[in-house]
Parts: structure tokens; sequence; C-alpha cells
DNA sequence: GACTGTGAAGCCATTCACAGCT
DNA sequence: AGCTGTGAATGGCTTCACAGTC
């Protein structure tokens, strides 16, 4: 064997080289070098070839990549080459702005159920979807085997959400703000922080007056 | 001098460790050790406390940190001790759920121009604001000495908002989506990109069961 | 000549382990 | 005894530089 540990910096950029590709594939681009999908997405030439390595050899020396070819090889690295269904829990404005997001469904991602517990917010339509109470999440879980959980609620809830999502066979869950999870080993979590990313900015702004002073 | 490089995970850690410290604080502890804060958000107490030492020494030996001071400490590094005018561009679903996510008020960001090239859109009210036409983008940032600004719009769009946010004056950006900003050097940007966070979350589904063949 | 694939080098971040303080 | 602060060691990611191929 050969694959060990793969750098999660590389699997997001594996992500995002394969949307470039994509446009490039739209605009009718046959072949490109690593120093084009380099300079297309920000990145060092060095840092294409090495991410692309560590999962095989699909370019051609002297010539490059085909696009074609590697956006497949791409999409199936990341186990993009079938949809995954996906269940949505809280539906206030961040729920229903995920919902309506292009981005995921452009992916191969379908929502397939929106819960809430709010009983105002229960049957209410979001895109083409009514919104479920969290009782009905076992039953959507299970029928369409979905393995992606994303939890959009209130930070107080959002452990309990996830023990549930859990129990009903989900193995990865997207969460948002300042949590830490408890939740068995084998499931995957990843959370994004929009204040956090605010604070990273208002960091740089600040720090770089103060260097600028010593 | 002494500060130089500050790592931008340390950045983000601080950002967090100080949301932990003061759910501590509401409940009344007044020290703490950087083994519990280490629990309490998931990483390893030597980074905790390496992570501190970059701006100084804020702890007692034989005792641990005391909790508000801390806490005041990081907000002044992160440059939180003050409010920070934001503008948002794209009336939307995000936009929208951004203008009402309490996340970013609670740490001292406060919208104040929600922008939109939508005539359906302009005039609308989203929370207490009215959204405006791009032109007013100018006005806005200088009567309010906008230093941040997020842009939630498509992406076809993003490139060109960036521009007009940067010439009013906008020194720091986040973007949503996969884009590459062409911006002065002196602009601080950052990207959250809720594709490529589903995508890690598949990539490690699928290599998990991958590598259990192996 | 052009560009990939890759071992080696370099760089950066995290962890270790212990001296120093209370 | 307990816990911080930190130099040293480790580990991991990125860049370099070049051999290999078209």
């Amino acid at each position: 064997m050969k694959a060990l540990k793969i750098p999660e910096a590389t699997v997001q950029r594996l992500s995002i080289y394969s949307r470039f590709l994509e446009r490039l594939d739209k605009k009718g681009v046959i072949t490109v070098s690593s120093g084009e999908i380099a300079r297309g997405v920000g990145v060092s030439p060095a840092q294409v070839r090495k991410d692309l390595a560590y999962f095989g050899e699909f370019g051609t020396r002297g010539v490059g990549y085909n696009v074609k070819d590697l956006i497949h090889y791409i999409l199936k690295i990341l186990g993009l080459t079938k949809s995954w269904p996906v269940v949505l829990v809280g539906a206030g404005n961040l729920g229903t702005a995920l919902t309506a997001y292009k981005g995921f469904a452009d992916r191969g991602f379908k929502i397939v159920g929106v819960f809430d517990n709010d009983l105002l917010k229960i049957g209410k339509r979001i895109q083409d979807l009514e919104v479920m109470p969290l009782e009905k999440i076992p039953a959507v879980v299970a029928e369409h085997d979905v393995k992606i959980g994303i939890i959009a609620v209130p930070i107080g809830a959002v452990q309990n959400i996830a023990s549930i999502l859990v129990d009903a066979g989900v193995e990865a869950l997207l969460t948002f703000g300042p949590v830490v999870l408890d939740v068995p080993e084998h499931v995957v979590v990843r959370n994004v922080d929009l204040a956090v990313k605010l604070e990273i900015l208002t960091f740089n702004l600040v720090f770089r007056d103060l260097q600028s002073v010593l």
C-alpha cells in the first residue's frame, strides 16, 4: 500500500482545484499545467503537483494534465462521483440560507430533510421541503441512508442535535459557531465559525498597525 | 521588540479561548488553568500556553490565569475592545442570515449597511436596516469609517464588489465560495467555502472505508 | 523545451519536558 | 504541590531542485 496520511489542507485544495478545473472545462480548455492551476487558485505549482501525487500520477510530463480526466480523478478522490443525501437541522435564518445554497446542489449534495423543534417553523416550506419535527430524523436518515448532517441551531442545542443525528446513523457533521462536540470517534466533525473569521480580520488590521510602530 | 510572526491557527484559537472563557466568567469562575481551557476547547495544554506566550505572560505559576483578566487580554490582542462597523454586500439568503447572525453582534461587530444591486431588494428592510444600492457604499463606508466588508453575492460579482469596497476604503474582506480575489496587498482577505467543508466530510467518509480495505 | 513526479531540504507548528515561581 | 513559561525536540507541510518523460 502507499496512501497514508493526507494533510487536510491538501483535501481542501483538491476541492478548490476541481472547481477551478470545471470552469476551465466549461471554457473548452483541454490541457492544463500545474503552473496554470496554481495561478488560478493562488498556490505554488509544486504544491499542486504534490497534492495530486498523494493519490497517483495523473499528468503527462512535458504536457500537463487533461482537464476532464483530472476533474474526474479529483471528484473520485473526494467521494463526489455519487450524490450525497444530507439532513439539515435548524430552520432559522442560517438553515434557510443553507437550504437554498446553490453551491451544495452544484456539487452533488442533496438536502433530503429539514428539521426544527419550533412549532412555528414545522410545516413551513423551504425551497421544496417541508420543515419536519425532530422526531422524524431517524426515519428520514434511514430512508435515504443519510451519512451527513448539517447543524444550524442555537449553540445550546447543538450537542443534543448531534447526539440525535449520530444515534440515527449519521457519520459526519458540519456545525456552526463555537462548540466542541462529544461524539463517537468514528464520526467526522468539522466546524465553521464565522465570528472567528471576522476576528482574524480584526487581528490582522490591528496587528499590522501595531507592527508598523515597532 | 519580540512579536514577529503569529500563526493564523493561534489567532483562531485565541478567539475560541476567549469565548470559552466568557462562558466560565458567566458561571462565576475566577481562575482557570491551561489544562482546563485545553479540555474545554479540545486542544493540548501546552498549545494554550504557547499561544498565549506569543503575546506576554498572563498567568501566575502554580495558580493559573485570572479569567476576567485573560478575557480582556485576548480581546485586546484580537482588536475587540472596540466595536467594529461592518458593511455587507448581498441581500440574498446568505446575506439576510448574516445580518441577523447574533454571533457577530455578541462580539462587537455592527453591520451598518446592507447593499445589493437588485432593484427588488433595494428598500427592503432586514433587521432594522434598509437595503441600499451599491452607489451608496462609499458614503456609508466613509461615514462610519468602515474597515471590514462581507461579500455575500453570486460568485461572478464578487471581484467587482471587492474592488468597489476597497476603493471606498475597506481594508478587510470576508468572502464566501470559491473565489481568488485580486486586491491590493494591504487588504486582508479571508474566505469561507461551505462546499469545501462538506467535501472534507465526504473525503473522510470514503477514505476511511478505503483504508479499512488495505 | 516543457512539464511532471519526487526525494531532500527547509520551514513552521505542535508537543515535550523541565526550570522557575507561588 | 501545582501550574506557567519556554528552549529543545519532534512532526508535518511546503518548497526546492532535478531526474525522468514526452
